[in-house]
DNA sequence: TAGATTGTTAATCGATTAACAATC
DNA sequence: TAGATTGTTAATCGATTAACAATC
């Protein structure tokens, strides 16, 4: 079912978890078949596409019908991983850490935050959102001894890399950075950056360049 | 200096941001001068595409000597629209809405957070790191009588498309939206969307496709 | 069966890389 | 001047789109 030699490029894997939600949403509008060509109408991309892009992991359609949408959506899911969970913890209880301690959307996706670590005393012991606060000099001796997948950096500009680096030794296995700084870590470990600022800056150029037509 | 009338593709732009970075880290350990070649091996892509990428809005460098370091980050600053500032309003103090109104990094790109609008009446007419909190009832008269470039989308998923929708009729030129929600407005706004939920899903595609290796 | 739509190959388009003449 | 490095054209590579035979 899945040609696993075959690399896939990145340019398809981004698009998956929007075709993830469109799927959903058809889902929760009782939608139960559709057609590559029906799907990329609403998405706003070519029916060739949609259907190169699938076939990059299976045949989940059939001649002459379309997809059915449940078993394409469980099957997207699977591909990204939705049949199982993920285990994260959030490095740094600042804004951000904050905001994404609270953020409930990320158990729907497969997510779990299963612990908060930062060095303010005050914080140490409580809880956000049900998540317990632990201090960082205990960050070693629990990502040792209990499941973590993905760690969440979310710390100050100057205590990134250093941190970054820490985990990685510790063989967390993804990061999920929010410093505006990109990550190169001479462990086998997967980076994924965020940086607001560069989304933001696009986003300007973007409204100055129509200005100027 | 800029030519104008050639379209300069998404990929470029939206490495600028990243050279931006990369120039103010070498300005602040006074480097004065660079070339592609140099700079390159630092961002670990091609001296070509560097020059490419550059020579889209001009040519900012010298024959035998590279690129002046300080006037190369001041032309990728004018580009990205450095030179003046984006007035911003936040719509919808949650937890994104909190951190991002927090996050003092945007002021440093040229970004101003002017106010915040919500509809929590124990929130209005307080101020969160000095910006005031309006109800969204003012939403339209303010729009309408102050300058606002950028608005950020931080409300719940199910109010998303009618408060995107009033902003597009309010003329707002920008929006940057933290929905896990694609939109399409029927206006002249330009939309960059965050989707961290889809970040976090490609992350998580990542590793799992690695341990099947 | 006939009609519809996939899966897949081939054609096109765009983005990246290589090469080199121009020139500081 | 000679050496270095740009700006830019040409070649390559990869991603998207089109086309169509396979087949439900």
């Amino acid at each position: 079912m899945n040609n696993d030699n075959k690399k896939i490029s990145m340019a398809v894997v981004k698009r998956l978890p929007r075709y993830y939600r469109y799927l959903s949403d058809l889902l929760q509008n009782g939608v139960t078949r559709i057609s590559s060509k029906e799907l990329s109408e609403k998405m706003g991309v070519t029916a060739s596409q949609i259907r190169q892009d699938l076939n990059c992991f299976g045949g989940f359609g059939q001649q002459g019908y379309g997809y059915n949408v449940q078993n394409l959506f469980n099957e997207v899911g699977k591909i990204l991983g939705t049949d199982h969970r993920f285990k994260l913890i959030i490095i740094g209880l600042g804004n951000m850490g904050h905001a994404l301690s609270n953020y409930d959307n990320f158990k729907r996706r497969g997510f779990d935050i299963v612990k908060i670590f930062d060095i303010k005393p005050e914080l140490i012991g409580t809880k956000i959102n049900g998540i317990e606060v632990f201090h960082m000099d205990d960050l070693d001796e629990f990502v040792s001894n209990n499941h973590v997948d993905i760690a969440v950096l979310s710390v100050p500009y100057s205590q990134t890399p250093n941190i970054a680096d820490r985990l990685g030794r510790l063989g967390v296995k993804g990061l999920w950075n929010f410093s505006p700084m990109d990550l190169e870590l001479p462990y086998d470990i997967e980076i994924e950056n965020v940086h607001l600022s560069d989304s933001l800056m696009v986003l300007g150029y973007k409204i100055d360049s129509k200005m100027k037509k």
